[in-house]
DNA sequence: TGGCGGGTGGGAAATAGTGGCAAGAAGCGG
DNA sequence: CCGCTTCTTGCCACTATTTCCCACCCGCCA
């Protein structure tokens, strides 16, 4: 489970540390590696442990290579998956085309959603903070299911 | 497995190299070889690794003779196929016909889509990951079975 | 104020990707 | 039937990137 709001910075190779709660959560877990990919809805980076990661596998692992719904699905959402892993202190180093597509430059945001991650360009994440929901998307977090 | 988006170049020769990664998924599981064949569904190149090839052909060994539709098909594709080792390099060569069929550039890229892996012209690729999926075929990979 | 843990930066070594050379095989013309 | 040309295939070399390792900085806590 990750939450909290994590500001960090990506070194002239694309490297940048997994904070140290996450990476707790991770090593608890006994997952060594997590798997980055494009966030389908915005400029934002999905990060996944890898149990969420094989869960995902499993389903695509499953479909048939011809057939082409699913073939289409898997292109669009996850054929930017990239699996990393950490180096001695903590940090991923995130490929130069996802750090291009989600605007990634020297100041991130790693954000915890629960199960998954979020990484954030500093400039986007303001901008995403700064949205307004529309009313009727607004959900009750706290209400009952 | 095969995950991940990677971008390279084919010479003049129309030699390209499977992505590193992609080459150790093949030899880790001692299949040093790989069938490349027309993707029916657009534009692009199937890459299979043999086992997933094998499979392949046993369907088409037991299907019925007489569909004639479905034998329409693979008899179309599966004569596209062609076997192909790697050089000492990991490159492959992409027979002419093949590349021609997919219209390979210079620039191409190779996606890894779980069992097999996809090979697109640059533009191409670009063109399909651009393209929105119609509401009723999009498939939540993060859902529930 | 000294130790510790988290985050950042940089250099060196290894590896991946690419282009090009050259030896060998295959087709062509004399 | 022989020699020339052309294409193929294997091999080598260069460059950019990645990986590994070590050192530093900074803030927190004892």
């Amino acid at each position: 489970m990750f939450f909290g709001t994590f500001h960090h910075t990506i070194d002239a190779k694309g490297r940048t540390s997994l904070p140290a709660r996450f990476r707790e959560a991770l090593s608890a877990a006994g997952e060594p590696r997590v798997v980055l990919m494009q966030y389908p809805h915005w400029r934002a980076l999905l990060t996944l442990p890898q149990s969420v990661w094989n869960e995902l596998v499993k389903k695509v692992m499953g479909a048939s290579p011809l057939d082409a719904r699913w073939q289409r699905n898997v292109l669009k959402f996850v054929s930017s998956a990239h699996e990393v892993d950490l180096d001695v202190h903590g940090r991923v180093l995130v490929p130069p085309a996802l750090r291009e597509w989600a605007g990634l430059g020297k100041e991130v945001v790693w954000v915890g959603m629960g199960p998954v991650i979020h990484l954030y360009d500093k400039a986007a994440h303001t901008e995403q903070m700064a949205a307004e929901i529309p009313p009727d998307q607004v959900v009750d977090l706290f209400g009952k299911a």
